[in-house]
DNA sequence: AATATATTTAACAATTAGGTTAAATGTTAA
DNA sequence: TTAACATTTAACCTAATTGTTAAATATATT
């Protein structure tokens, strides 16, 4: 289910969003928030969404909750365009 | 809306079945179907959403209308993923 | 212990997605 | 022009997604 999971999570704009903040360093659960228009509570579901698919890992800290970007599962996806596109870079590591 | 087309039609595993199909040659939507274990109505609505992201294109032949993959909208999501990744290729680029 | 702050979870409403069957459209051939 | 075949579109149903508000949880502070 992985790749599942890693197209689902980034199919949302507001996931991609929130993926590209954390690009620069972490950020705290409000800090995202305070990025978008719509509820902490509906930021917190996409955080869930993210962390399930393992795109962002969390460390909590005191009263605050940081998320980090976690880029290693996009590797799939590369691999997976990558052979729709036809490359057989994969057939030759075999 | 590109990107987020194509993600969104990525997002369905039958959509990428469809798309692996694809990879070895142009099909027919009944050759498609017969892949499959849902309704032609279903698979016709799924090849409307791929063509839609114009991850592919369709050609009437007679009775039959022929489906091919259209890989080069996949660039704009393995650029986005790269610039996630903190590849500065691009910033090269430019 | 009580309160304040940060965040998540639960319950709900509205919208979107993906499936089905039945009807419509386009094309070929009798 | 009618019949048959390939495919799409329409109408409908159910389940999933995304948002809201209110309640719950976790931590820090007084």
């Amino acid at each position: 289910m992985a790749l599942q999971d890693t197209l689902r999570a980034l199919s949302d704009p507001v996931r991609r969003e929130i993926l590209d903040l954390l690009k620069v360093g972490r950020l705290s659960a409000g800090e995202i928030v305070a990025h978008f228009d719509i509820t902490g509570a509906a930021i917190s579901r996409h955080l869930s969404v993210l962390k399930d698919a393992d795109l962002i890992r969390d460390t909590r800290e005191g009263k605050f909750i940081y998320y980090e970007l976690n880029t290693s599962v996009l590797e799939d996806i590369m691999l997976w365009i990558a052979t729709l596109k036809g490359d057989n870079d994969n057939d030759k590591k075999k």
